[in-house]
DNA sequence: CGGTTCCTTGAGGATGATCAACGAGGGTGG
DNA sequence: CCACCCTCGTTGATCATCCTCAAGGAACCG
């Protein structure tokens, strides 16, 4: 991540976002590098009939839709806040010539690209084990970043769930409940615990 | 990609394997950093019941398995030489070295991780439209390097095809001779022109 | 030619999607 | 405070589809 002030010396500006609101769609062409302030947004494709799959969602001192930028090409998801969000915002020439003239932050920025590609190789892997059980327990578990023995609430619905790992809500559904006898997880109030 | 020259000079030593020859395997941790000088390898995942899933094949001059070297993690997956190869191996401590002496190739790295990130975003979106149709046909136009209106052939096996798309063989032969006869693509001798 | 690898076809079964209906909780405005 | 709405969770029945298993054919290669 690069520091904020650092960003604002660099010529960002502070941009304000409503809840819902869309910072860019797909098929658009990549301008700015993005950097969240303060907020949440969240990166998609949805198709005709309203389905729609999760690429990830973003929150403090994280940039999100750089590759794109990098290699001049066009969103290939769309970027919308799911809270009121404040998200840095610089143009895509101001960014890479401070970039040109300050090598230790593509270092920066090559540590946060390769390990968004550790994670995308890691989930697709779950192609091959393709049972809902499988693919829903690797979400969770991507879920917890230490390794604690604790359980950790998972702050998402099952509908959200579903559009992160391509499945529909009612086998989400019946698979927590599953997992829920299972003891693997645990269920209080509809919430998931694990 | 870094010039070969460039990385022998840094300390890189040709590395020649057979055919079928494992370059590193899943759990490994990173150590080394790898261009292809010439041969073709294929990054894979498989699991107990010999179900695979390619990630990826990479031939003469591209670099690959560099993610998990830059965050000092372990390989998500496998690599393999699908024929005779000769590879540029350099450790990381000699190659971040001079990466770090030499910003413009940070520069090309970043490219190189930016381009696949958008691959892999690209080929994750057909979770959503998941008819096995749209998977092959979203694999096919993947290989279409550029837009030309000529049929290429398609240097791949059903099997590998499956392989790529999480498919089963027999599936992606039903796909294909249906998109043969609407005349999509077009198969002579078994072999797929798109 | 014999072996290997790849392609092809059919039948049957498992399973996730779909559709439909309802329940539970939270927030809001009258 | 209560009635209403909206979102989320839940359940069951049915259906379409891809996987599985099995068998055989075609091409290629030494």
């Amino acid at each position: 991540m690069i520091k904020n002030e650092i960003l604002i010396k660099w010529g960002a500006v502070i941009k304000s976002y409503k809840k819902n609101e869309i910072i860019f769609s797909e098929g658009e062409h990549a301008l700015f590098y993005f950097q969240i302030l303060e907020g949440n947004v969240r990166m998609f494709n949805s198709n005709e009939d309203g389905k729609e799959l999760t690429h990830g969602y973003f929150s403090d001192g994280q940039s999100f839709g750089e590759p794109p930028l990098f290699i001049d090409a066009d969103y290939p998801a769309s970027a919308l806040c799911i809270l009121d969000s404040k998200i840095l915002k610089i143009n895509k020439q101001l960014f890479f010539k401070n970039l040109a003239q300050n090598p230790e932050y593509q270092n920066e920025i090559i540590k946060i690209l390769a390990s968004r590609i550790l994670n995308k190789t890691k989930s697709s892997k779950d192609i091959i084990n393709q049972t809902p059980k499988h693919r829903v327990l690797s979400f969770l578990y991507s879920q917890k970043k230490k390794d604690t023995f604790e359980k950790i609430i998972i702050p998402f619905t099952r509908q959200e769930i579903a559009n992160f790992i391509g499945l529909r809500v009612e086998t989400v559904i019946r698979v927590c409940s599953q997992l829920n006898k299972e003891k693997i997880i645990e269920i209080k109030d509809h919430k998931i615990y694990f």
